[in-house]
DNA sequence: ACGACTCTGACGGTGCGTCATCGTCC
DNA sequence: CGGACGATGACGCACCGTCAGAGTCG
């Protein structure tokens, strides 16, 4: 058993998002000293504390991590898919524009023109 | 000149965001009723509008847009190809996970080994 | 007893949504 | 005069970082 410092050294987690993570349900200390308020933990604790950093790392929000299941990892899958292909189509259009040096867009009333520009 | 729930409803864009990204100083009014408060926009408030829009939607945040020159483009074209790289790699192992149905990674301390499963 | 550690609580940042409670326009 | 419209202000969400001011451990 060991206390909160500790628990953040091995991990390279910050305290203050352990505590955060306790606040949200996702990792309890096994114990709490009724006086002191002082969290104790374990090697579970690492396992677990591991296992969230692990799914945030693959994209996971908190809430998600929590309710975790086989149907969350596979819409995970997919929104990660659709913002792959939103990100390829934005970076062709950053290049485009690096080139051009103007903003051409459509805006909401009138057809498709220069409404900005940062070159010199 | 028009008010704000004008520009909201050509825009799309609802009020509190026109607010909020006249706060952050990227978006002012033509002109405010000195005694009501009232904003009043014009044609060129719909462009300005257009052209976040567009610039947020590309994955520029509103402090890059604020400051927006050619440096700011590419290093998020870099970014952005970073994400790219990340996000490929996360739904490969998302795949992976569904089909074992177990989580395996590696902890802090030990080797690799199952530390979560989810499959009934 | 002293420094290192821990506690709770509050505010900051990003990009707004969502009330709540006012005053204003036509 | 009434209903839509606008104003300010505060709280909420995700995910913590960063004090501040207190008590505790060794």
């Amino acid at each position: 058993m060991f206390r909160i410092g500790k628990l953040s050294e091995i991990t390279g987690i910050s305290i203050k998002t352990i505590r955060f993570y306790e606040e949200k349900g996702l990792l309890s200390p096994i114990e709490v000293d009724r006086w002191t308020n002082y969290r104790y933990y374990d090697e579970s604790s690492i396992d677990r504390l591991s296992q969230i950093a692990y799914l945030k790392n693959l994209g996971l929000t908190l809430n998600e991590i929590l309710n975790l299941n086989e149907e969350t990892l596979k819409k995970k899958t997919k929104e990660l898919t659709k913002i792959l292909d939103k990100i390829k189509s934005n970076i062709n259009t950053l290049s485009d524009l690096s080139l051009k040096g103007e903003i051409v867009m459509k805006n909401f009333v009138d057809d498709p023109r220069v409404i900005g520009k940062w070159k010199k």
